[in-house]
DNA sequence: ATGTCTTTGTGAACGCGTGCACAAAGATGG
DNA sequence: CCATCTTTGTGCACGCGTTCACAAAGACAT
């Protein structure tokens, strides 16, 4: 039986090893002492208790380039999601294979939402679309959203809305770079401190993820 | 002079009031006792700081779906992004204009950074290609990516890296979604304790960001 | 069966960010 | 010039997640 040491792990990934055990007991505790963990099934345990077992039928909203490239991407099917419907407003659209879906249109939103049994929607309109569109997916049934748009939507209870802005990651990088380039150029005009706000300037650790790394108040 | 005090800012952004006031103490003090923040030269400040006063020229790699749903995105511009040029390894694309900037071919690609003065990479090509892009990039003299493709990138020392990775937040989306329907499904043949994870449970407050929400470890 | 050795599971300590509460600062009015 | 009132700036305490460290559990050899 191949297995795992929590320590083979935690170095692999990059992250403590009792970090690694204390997560893995919220899961239960299937590990054997002395030998570590069951590969098989710590995958098998890991991925249904993530959802990854489960095929979680999606509608994308909006196809301009960015629902085009949602559509297309190849790392949904991996992750247990399928592409159920494409939905543009644009009767131009109507009918067109997008990644071998054929577009449908807005009009039928509720009834595409029913028949596939979908409950995550992914919003790709432009903003002035988003909230309206919202609207209809919640009142067809979904329960959880993906919005690519710039705006906050407004949704009832029980719905869970996940907001990308594909800008704010840019300014993170923009932000670090400018402490970067900042260190020479000393204080401008305005009599800044310089003074190192908590863990940005002493952010040595190379992760690649999007952290709490920049201060979070911003309005958008 | 217009004029706001931390109250009024917290209770609009949903934030505490006494965390906002601290925040601003780190890029100095510059507030009034009694009267509140000068409303334009705070703006002024945290504009500055957060480097929106500033013209980011910045490049994007690999004009497909993705990378052209980047070009066209709003949303960079107001915030002091700039697209300089658009660069795809196929030659077919070459001189076709995406978003009105024409797309360039990657040979060029080295002219293209030092031309502009870029230190913004983007990373939109398929995971093959990720890498390698990413050398001749850092090599040209870009010191922070932006990496859409499925792949954890290797950078020397210097360079910021922060990998966007599309189906993650449907990932959690879904994590959450499988939480509302398991309710009434209980345990199935795994024999889950169904224990609670930190916070996870409890996630009551209706943030929409990309937060600390879901378990950090999974294998790419 | 008994001892040793490895690795888990977890109680306890630590560190850090958030929120509370208050003293200091400055405006404003008498 | 002094009193009062508002709002900032910040020391301190609390809560939570991470890390340490170790006892318990089981495998494996003798």
């Amino acid at each position: 039986m191949p297995t795992v040491s929590s320590e083979e792990l935690a170095a692999a990934a990059g992250v403590n090893s009792a970090k690694l055990r204390k997560d893995f007991s919220y899961l239960g505790s299937y590990g054997t002492r002395g030998v570590g963990y069951d590969v098989e099934y710590l995958v098998y345990q890991i991925s249904r208790e993530l959802g990854l077992t489960q095929d979680w039928p999606v509608v994308i909203v909006g196809i301009g380039n960015l629902g085009a490239a949602l559509a297309n991407y190849g790392g949904f099917a991996s992750r247990g999601f399928r592409v159920a419907a494409l939905i543009d407003a644009d009767p131009a659209m109507a009918g067109k294979p997008v990644a071998g879906i054929p577009v449908q249109h807005t009009d039928d939103l509720e009834k595409i939402i029913k028949d596939n049994g979908v409950s995550i929607g992914v919003i790709a309109t432009p903003a002035g679309a988003a909230q309206q569109v919202c609207d209809r997916l919640v009142g067809a049934g979904v329960t959880s959203i993906l919005n690519f748009a710039p705006t906050v939507l407004s949704v009832p209870d029980g719905v869970d809305v996940r907001k990308v802005d594909l800008s704010i990651e840019l300014q993170i990088l923009a932000f670090h770079e400018q402490r970067k380039a900042g260190e020479e150029t000393a204080a401008g005009d305005g009599a800044l401190p310089a003074a190192a706000p908590r863990g940005v300037a002493a952010d040595d650790s190379a992760d690649q993820g999007p952290d709490g790394d920049v201060p979070a108040v911003m309005p958008a």
